[in-house]
DNA sequence: ATACTATATGGGTATTTAACCATATAATCA
DNA sequence: TGATTATATGGTTAAATACCCATATAGTAT
């Protein structure tokens, strides 16, 4: 793996360094959604959820397909939950570890 | 889940979002490395070096040790390494896809 | 064509991040 | 003790990011 690589992989999680970014990709779980719904779903400003749709579209996590005036976003790849889950349980691991050493 | 814990999801892959730093965790696993080891691995200032070692134990993702005056780094949990294959494959499948498209 | 709705984007600003340089701190050794 | 080495940290600056507001764009309907 060269130097590039290592910087595609790094945009990649940059991709999912923002709280509402995770959260759009989460809520994608249940399958595509329309901005219209994504948008009162966070409870942020529409121009703030357009820019971090197309940032984590730009970064590959996300697809996009428009109908009529609307468009819906979703998942390109269902292994970025896999990601989500497996970084959550390490996190939660390294918790308990740390509450170990202090009991 | 609630809101801290997507916010504590993002500070993980925040951790994760720089190229220097993912080639440290690269580095780290042939094993725990001394920052002495590290600087001339990555031939970056050793300041600079320091301050993503200490992002990256930050987030959790590593531990250090100090032995006389040398501090070694090493990956607390060996989990960050599915997450890095999985982002690999997943943005080689992608590319694939799109390779696909245009032929 | 006009009006309306959904989404994206430009401009401005505040905050965060990264890098570099110099220096502080701490351990070891003579 | 003073010199040397390894690592961390303060200060500064440049660049990137996030947010808000206003507006552009594109599709739909009347």
């Amino acid at each position: 793996m060269d130097g590039k690589a290592y910087e595609a992989q790094a945009e990649y999680f940059k991709a999912l360094s923002h709280p509402v970014r995770i959260k759009i990709v989460h809520y994608l779980k249940e399958g595509e959604k329309c901005v219209c719904e994504i948008v009162p779903h966070l409870k942020k400003e529409q121009s703030n959820i357009s820019r971090h749709l197309s940032a984590l579209k730009r970064a590959g996590i996300l697809s996009s397909r428009k109908e009529g005036v609307s468009v819906y976003y979703s998942i390109k790849d269902e292994n970025v939950y896999k990601i989500l889950d497996i970084a959550l349980c390490s996190m939660e691991k390294t918790a308990r570890e740390k509450v170990a050493i202090l009991s």
